[in-house]
RNA sequence: CGCGGGGUAGAGCAGUCCGGUAGCUCGUCGGGCUCAUAACCCGGAGGUCGAGGGUUCAAAUCCCUCCCCCGCAACCA
């Protein structure tokens, strides 16, 4: 067995639907993963959620559900979509599983005898929404500096971890191994910005929430997430219990591969904590960036294109994958669109390799009856296509190991390029036509199938199941020609194997018209990621998830949507949002507070006087720590721009609409 | 002075650490080819590298000043 590779991803929150966002980190940890397995390595990959929390017990209440129950459902869906896109993980860990919970107790209760954990109180401004403490220097205008929101004194029993106890030493840590944080900038943000200005001892516990491990010798405090979180790196292993021995063959980690809003929890914290158990440190943590979708593309009424589900089950996860770790550097912030990712599936994956495969299989259909011929005499153009194949192996893993994705697709997509550019300059269909041009065809067309196999090992880690497809057009079958050593030296490929012309790889993708369809307004649908949450529990009808148009509904559905007339009485500005609008509304004498996505749309001052359409029964939601009890139906334009729906003519507010 | 990222051809980016002919992909225009998924190949056009100042024989790159954009992240119920 080979060398040991520990690799994770961030165990997810699961409140809410997963999104793109996620399915880019952990395609990035997969394909690290599979690359690592490709090379020999023996792999450990872990992934999973972080289920505790305010958050989720809140979001459980208002789904009528049982924490449990609100997370083991978000779970099923966030496993269905690691299935879909073939994130072929080791172990998943949740952190309400007993095997975590208990040497979560145990780890919490040795820092409290050792010292590093004392009890006190804490006392400060707490915003509820957030479930953070400010200081008054914190705060912004007065409010809570994340969400504007109103704070309160608060005072809270807690315990607290005395980090500045090993802040030097971190910091001598960070300093005296340059590749433990990835991106180096990184690193630097961490010690300027947070190590150097001195550490804060941190709280560890909670009484405000029962939802979570409680601590066992003092059981009116739960563990809070810094604790609960980050040590599932070592409970998965079995850190702390009998049966270690994973812990003993994997720790420490090679990487943690994190989101950068969580780099400074796993370059501060948990390094801290890992040392007071006198444990050693993840090798690397790398902070990779964020995909952001930066123009109109996606809004609330086309959101649902982003889903992975939809994206993968329309164009393949293969595509999908090859598109998030080929279009941005890792570690850079990248832009998400549709339009983007449908050039790039057909101009690389269609258009590039796809096309070689089929014109390549083609002419030795045609010209050796499919049988991959023998090769003949060689030229120059033959020398040095065979030094880039076999330059190929040794560019990727560099690539690779520096979990620079993009660039070692690029490497590959030069081989794919050269190829084409071979088949131009031999000029197959030209040598096909006469005796004395056939040994060279042959070697024209081995060497061409022969690269392609080697394309086809190289992407395997990236696009799983592509490699399988190609293999067999070229007529590989023997298990050794598909493996990372079989493509050091070039040649392996044997003449005489049958080729067969299949389906095209990647179908071209007809973009205008399938930005149309990405597009298309489908107002009643809910997002698909919803159906992703309720996914595997059979509740959703897959129709939504596959982007179709929403299913018809009966006359008594309809009638479930309470919408009445409201007349604005007055709007403001919610502070730090430059969607947000708050409208104070006027339903038949009750009052209503309104949070809508509206204020690049409309000014306040336009607001006020108007009538417009309430849906009145939608369960309350918090955004930017107001709570909004309904919300005004608008229509959207072509070009995104918003109009409220009114009624013609005056008309009291409070009146029903059906 | 919140924090962070950025401004290089129509679009998206690389190059900036370590100064020396401005590069890649997509698009566009022209040509070639017919093996192939209207795919492939070649060539062209298109840039005062955000602005100003400084250092230097030489600046996208180093130094100073300024301007502008974007995100604060999955929310817009």
């Amino acid at each position: 067995m080979g060398k040991p590779f520990y690799i994770t991803t961030p165990i997810y929150y699961p409140s809410a639907n997963l999104h793109i966002g996620h399915s880019y980190c952990s395609t990035a940890a997969d394909t690290m993963a599979r690359f690592k397995k490709q090379t020999g390595f023996d792999v450990f990959f872990l992934t999973g959620t972080d289920e505790h929390g305010q958050k989720i017990e809140e979001k459980a209440a208002a789904a009528g559900k049982s924490p449990q129950q609100f997370v083991d459902d978000i779970v099923a869906g966030i496993k269905s979509l690691w299935t879909l896109m073939d994130v072929q993980y080791d172990d998943f860990i949740r952190t309400t599983d007993a095997r975590h919970e208990v040497v979560v107790q145990k780890i919490f209760k040795q820092f409290y005898e050792q010292g590093d954990i004392y009890k006190s109180e804490y006392e400060g401004l707490y915003c509820t929404p957030c479930e953070s403490f400010w200081t008054p220097s914190q705060l912004k205008d007065g409010c809570c500096p994340d969400c504007g929101g109103p704070v309160k004194a608060a005072k809270e029993e807690s315990y607290f971890f005395r980090m500045s106890k090993y802040q030097d030493w971190l910091i001598e840590y960070i300093e005296t191994h340059p590749d433990f944080i990835q991106p180096p900038s990184r690193a630097k943000e961490m010690l300027t910005n947070f190590l150097r200005p001195g550490l804060q001892d941190l709280c560890v516990s909670r009484t405000s929430f029962k939802w979570g491990v409680p601590v066992d010798f003092d059981p009116s405090h739960v563990v809070y997430v810094w604790i609960d979180a980050l040590s599932n790196y070592i409970t998965a292993l079995g850190y702390g219990t009998d049966h270690d021995e994973l812990f003993k063959k994997y720790w420490p980690a090679d990487i943690h591969l994190v989101g950068k809003e969580i780099v400074r929890f796993h370059t501060i914290y948990w390094p801290i904590m890992l040392h007071a158990l006198g444990l050693p440190l993840p090798k690397q943590v790398f902070g990779h960036g964020w995909l952001t979708m930066g123009d109109d593309k996606m809004s609330k009424s086309k959101g649902n294109v982003v889903d992975p589900v939809v994206l993968c089950e329309r164009y393949s996860s293969d595509a999908i994958r090859y598109f998030l770790m080929r279009e941005m550097p890792f570690g850079a912030d990248g832009k998400f669109s549709n339009e983007a990712l449908l050039t790039r599936i057909n101009s690389d994956l269609a258009n590039d390799l796809g096309n070689l495969v089929s014109r390549t299989v083609a002419m030795i259909e045609k010209y050796f009856d499919g049988a991959v011929p023998q090769p003949g005499p060689a030229t120059e153009l033959e020398a040095s296509l065979k030094a880039r194949f076999e330059a190929l192996p040794g560019l990727v893993a560099s690539h690779m190991d520096a979990l620079q994705f993009s660039q070692a697709l690029s490497e590959i997509w030069k081989l794919v390029g050269d190829c084409n550019r071979y088949i131009d300059q031999t000029q197959p269909w030209i040598l096909g036509k006469s005796d004395e041009g056939r040994p060279y065809l042959g070697t024209v067309l081995y060497t061409l199938a022969e690269c392609v196999r080697a394309v086809a090992v190289c992407v395997a880690p990236t696009m799983p199941r592509t490699p399988e497809r190609i293999f067999q057009q070229l007529g590989v079958t023997d298990e050794a020609l598909k493996t990372w050593a079989s493509i050091a030296a070039f040649g392996g490929l044997k003449p005489g194997g049958r080729v067969c012309k299949g389906e095209a790889l990647f179908p071209r993708i007809d973009i205008p018209k399938e930005l149309e369809s990405l597009t298309a307004n489908v107002p009643a649908a809910p997002p698909a990621s919803e159906s992703v949450k309720a996914g595997s529990k059979g509740s959703a009808p897959s129709a939504d998830a596959e982007g179709e148009s929403p299913a018809l509904i009966t006359a008594d559905d309809f009638f479930k949507v309470k919408l009445l007339t409201a007349k604005v009485v007055a709007c403001e500005r919610v502070e730090k949002s430059d969607k947000l609008l708050k409208e104070t509304l006027d339903v038949g004498g009750e009052t209503r507070t309104v949070l809508s996505g509206i204020a690049q749309h409309y000014t306040p001052e336009e607001m006020v006087g108007k009538t417009v359409v309430l849906v009145a029964n939608l369960a309350p939601r918090k955004m930017r720590g107001v709570e909004s009890q309904g919300m005004l139906l608008c229509a959207e334009g072509p070009d995104g721009k918003l109009k409220l729906v009114t009624v013609e003519g005056d008309m009291p507010s409070g009146c029903e609409i059906s």
